[in-house]
DNA sequence: GCTGGTTTATTGTCCGACAAAAGAAATCCT
DNA sequence: AGGATTTCTTTTGTCGGACAATAAACCAGC
């Protein structure tokens, strides 16, 4: 008894609707209308200028990550799959390899594609932390992402603090100027703010440790995020990021650790007071 | 009789001599065009039993993580490509997809499929740091790999003091129990000292922080490995690992962080006196 | 020299077929 | 009947060939 996890979009049960299996051995002619309303139909959310497979990894990938799919739960054969998707078979396959790539899932003959228990996935992998901010994270994962960060930035002020070259600190220099001009109303100076935090990473001259840039920025986003949406205006973060710019400049690294410390302690604190003081806002994103 | 499989850790470098394997199957038609002189043979470390994409993508990524390719290097055409791997350009195209959900290529039409810049590569990746471990012992890359375990580990340990389970410390316990019986000589007497580091990142109750056990254990591996090659005994790592386990037991988050800092560091001492002990034959590979 | 079409090389997608693996079922031998 | 063996069946894996889409490179015209 196949229990198999259908791929719809909406709620909707797919329900065999009218359209939905509209000439999918109709010729290649049949080319995406623009806009097409038709549910059940065409790859949802397909941005044109993407490409299908990756729509499709994306696609699974996010439902996996809102547990809408759990580990164990098998998909749906190939061909049915992609049908569902109305892509070709080779394009859901190459799907699959994108998010067998990530640890996601795993095939195997007769047995089918089934998504891998939690452990083995690539979490720390940029596009599947995209993933699992593209719904609403569950605490505890925004939790787990600022104790990396409280883990990771503290010592790696301290590296660079030590390491650091010119170039390292006209990047910082640069983000903090930018930072102090735009705030952190607008995106760029959002953006700022990660490259602030991403130049400390890539001064340590660790590559293994530059490469968690991609969980800090995301537990970055989330801070301003939820500090954008409470309506009381936060502290001002300029001050800190100074501090720890100057204990930097100066190679001073214990310096830099607790400035760093701190900053990262206050952003958590700001974030936990915000999430606690409106988690019944915190539905989609986007 | 049971038809078992050695499971040869891979990484130890690749000196797979049996290379007459090939002949995929019985195909129905003789490929191969005339001119082909079938530069380098088929497709060269392929194991029965693996999946074609899977040996294409990592011998790729083998030859990425080696600088046998280099960012900006343009890969040849899938065609040209699958041709020169006597493999169909999907199973090909599969690989590139892999190495692409990997941050390692990326393809674009009429321009290509191109190695990219290296701090996009997904360093962190179990299998990537598998692919950097099996032809390449840069000197940088390991002192990296410490690097991280330096920073992570000690962290883990206060974060395991505090919130392990009993589980947890069963894990870390039996663990310890196996390192004592068999030793460091054995390869399940390494599994467990890789394990009992697991279980504590585990304890910590952050996936994340838990999604570096890859790194760590690549690390583990290489320290093993290191003092196994250097001729006199290594002293033995037992009673600093008996000290972080008694710490964690008694929930003593600092006594916990200061026994792994100095297990952590004494690792790497013995790692870089080993590695500098025989950097002839280290740097002899390229 | 620049602008704007045209060519062209390369990846992207589709289709249909067969191979291989492994669980499930049927069969056979004792 | 019971267990081992063989056959069936389902699902992913691989293949080859075709066409579409795209963007770089090229060419023509002003």
């Amino acid at each position: 008894m196949t229990d198999r996890v259908e791929h719809q979009t909406s709620g909707e049960p797919a329900d065999t609707g009218p359209a939905a299996k509209a000439s999918v051995a109709g010729k290649r002619k049949a080319l995406r209308p623009a806009g097409d309303p038709v549910a059940g139909g065409a790859m949802p959310g397909h941005q044109p200028g993407r490409r299908l497979h990756d729509s499709i990894a994306r696609g699974i990938g996010i439902r996996i990550a809102a547990e809408d799919l759990k580990p164990g739960d098998m998909l749906s054969g190939e061909i049915e799959a992609a049908e569902q998707f109305a892509v070709s078979r080779t394009a859901y396959r190459e799907a699959v390899r994108i998010l067998a790539a990530k640890g996601m899932v795993e095939s195997r003959t007769k047995t089918g594609t089934r998504v891998s228990p939690r452990a083995r996935w690539h979490i720390l992998d940029p596009e599947v932390i995209g993933w699992f901010l593209e719904t609403k994270p569950s605490e505890g994962f925004v939790r787990d992402l600022f104790g990396i960060r409280q883990m990771v930035e503290p010592h790696a002020a301290a590296l660079a603090a030590t390491s650091h070259t010119r170039s390292d600190l006209e990047a910082m220099g640069d983000a903090l100027g930018t930072m102090a001009r735009l705030q952190l109303s607008s995106e760029e100076g959002r953006a700022a703010d990660r490259a602030f935090h991403q130049a400390i990473l890539s001064a340590t001259g660790n590559e293994l440790i530059a490469a968690l840039s991609s969980s800090v920025a995301a537990a970055i986003w989330w801070t301003t995020l939820f500090k954008h949406r409470a309506q009381r205006p936060p502290r001002d973060p300029l001050p800190e990021h100074r501090a720890v710019f100057e204990a930097i400049r100066l190679r001073d690294a214990d310096s830099a650790r607790q400035a760093m410390a701190l900053l990262v302690g206050h952003a958590f604190e700001d974030m936990q007071t915000s999430l606690t003081g409106q988690s019944a806002r915190l539905t989609k994103v986007r």
